[in-house]
DNA sequence: ACAAATTTCTAAATCGAATTAGTTTTTAGC
DNA sequence: GCTAAAAACTAATTCGATTTAGAAATTTGT
């Protein structure tokens, strides 16, 4: 490994000053009336030697890194690659750069990852918080750094938020399944149930349920831990099958949709013949399957984006968004495994 | 946003020196004669302070920032997703970080995102590069910070690799077709032929093909561009199936599968009665179509942990590791969509 | 030719931590 | 009570860039 050359090298290759090299590299030279001929012997020499500033010593200096860290429960499910490649590309145009971590939902390790950041000295956040308030976390976050919640938003009002409208995409899924003819709908959930994305979806289904005029069975409410999901899955609804037949199901995010499909396939049960299906979010599988699986569609790269404009709305002039939280609406995608009963 | 606690606070409140409060704080104080009773208050007065250690300045001192950039054609693509979430995981385990970037298979873009890591000062990079030479990634990086190539490997076999033995995965994978009876199998491929994944898998399906004493047809051999790839696949089977029906299809990436799977879908292609199939890379996908598929799985949560083993190795000792390349021998999915043919 | 104005450039401080090469203070020995 | 040794602590430099405040050199005006 070569040693790099700073500033200093140059400076001292040229018997000029440091101010003067930094300046002419910063594009202020003329400005700050180095003369022509010296600003092109510099810029020159930095080419010669391969100077390569160092953005650690500028970020000390400058108090800013040019770089976001982004927590999310995990990198890998594609929900989420999908919104942190949304945020890259967003984040690129002003020359920000992005830490990714991944939570599993560990509030403790969330804590963990967030303390790291500010060590980091990221300039904001971007954060779908497994936390269950605001307190919570404004508790880790002790310098004050920026940060936007994702997916998932928590009881102050004022936090900046962007995520989908989970309420409606669920009222609309859920009305659709009863106008199909569906009665005895099951939803399968999560069981942190503090999760404002889950809670959200899941009182869109009472509503709707409401507002049709049928009656919410608890039993038809299935609420799985994270760990484990697929054998919880797989158990729940074993159970519940065996003990009599539910018109559809209604699971509430991707992995519990892959996890139910299983547990269809396994136990040779026919969509939409014996049971209905619909899901939140849409993945690539649910327009592929021979029976197409009826799903909201979330607008991944859509939150990525305004998540990155609030971001950074935040840092320039910290609170003062007009609008605290964006709700996006989904796109309702009606498929054959929600086909009406005959 | 409040002021933060710096080492030279504590040391004024405290009436002792910065020297001090560092070694402290860094737990070095026993074994510099530090009295018990000033090591206590410096911890107090430290945790009264809320005091949180600059990680750029350390990092500038130190000349190391515990942080690794990983670079991939797109973190949204599930292979490279899982790699992330394994190299992210290895990678805590050391205390260090990542920032990731996409390329979207551009060079150019790539070249500016290793400058810019550089700039960062990034300990090390994990790179799945889309140039054609080990000299075109070396003009990059100049600075000769260590980095390991994953998923592809370049001109010079003393470079630092871990990938999946894409020739013996194509290799079986196509004796497995050939066995199960078929013999005009397309292989469907992507256009920059310099990967070193595409072309050992092309060069795994034709040795097979030659080991059964079956002639290759150039005919049978489609490249599509990475842009607008699932256009491409389409016009391309399109023609493809118009011509004459192929015996199987052997996609040679998931995302190529995706995309022939639309196809089959749209056209309403059977398979594995109009046409077998296999692929390269397992995805959920594959063992929940009613018709599963068979695929060759990447070790993904492998290739991740041994391209962080091996950065840091080369971080510590450059050069020194015993074995340059490692290949990972992929596991085979033998499923319905290449069931014998009758 | 000399002061004033303008052009061109620089020394030194700063960001926050780590570290080298000490110095000061205390204790021990006789 | 004095010295040597041990214990406890610190001043100053460094990492590499930016910036403030100002100095030196040159040009202009009369």
């Amino acid at each position: 490994m070569k040693k790099k050359t700073s500033l200093a090298d140059i400076a001292q290759s040229l018997n000029v000053s440091k101010t003067l090299v930094s300046m002419v590299l910063n594009g202020r030279g003329e400005e700050n009336g180095i003369s022509k001929d010296t600003r092109e012997k510099v810029i020159a020499r930095a080419k010669e030697l391969n100077y390569q500033p160092n953005m650690l010593a500028r970020s000390l200096r400058l108090g800013k890194t040019n770089t976001i860290g982004l927590i999310v429960s995990d990198i890998s499910n594609p929900f989420f690659s999908k919104i942190i490649r949304a945020v890259e590309d967003a984040l690129a145009e002003y020359d920000y750069n992005l830490i990714v971590c991944s939570t599993d939902e560990d509030v403790e390790k969330e804590g963990r990852l967030i303390k790291m950041l500010e060590y980091k000295q990221v300039d904001g956040m971007i954060i779908s918080t497994s936390m269950a308030s605001e307190t919570d976390i404004r508790k880790k976050i002790r310098s004050g750094i920026p940060f936007v919640l994702i997916d998932r938003y928590l009881d102050n009002p004022d936090n900046p938020y962007v995520g989908t409208d989970n309420y409606l995409g669920a009222y609309r899924l859920t009305s659709h399944l009863i106008k199909n003819g569906y009665k005895k709908i099951v939803i399968l959930s999560h069981q942190p149930t503090h999760l404002s994305s889950l809670k959200d979806r899941k009182k869109g289904y009472l509503q709707a349920l409401k507002d049709h005029k049928i009656n919410p069975d608890d039993r038809l409410i299935i609420d799985v831990p994270f760990q484990n999901r697929d054998r919880h899955v797989f158990e729940a609804m074993e159970h519940l099958f065996s003990e009599g037949e539910p018109d559809a199901v209604f699971c509430l995010n991707n992995s519990l949709s892959l996890a139910f499909l299983d547990f269809c396939k396994q136990k040779n049960i026919n969509i939409p013949g014996r049971t209905g299906l619909a899901s939140f979010d849409d993945i690539d599988l649910f327009r592929l399957l021979p029976v197409t699986v009826t799903s909201v569609r979330q607008e991944v790269t859509e939150i990525g984006k305004q998540a990155v404009i609030k971001l950074l709305h935040e840092i320039r002039k910290p609170g003062s968004a007009e609008e605290k939280r964006v709700q996006i609406p989904p796109i309702l995608h009606i498929r054959e495994s929600s086909q009406k009963i005959s």
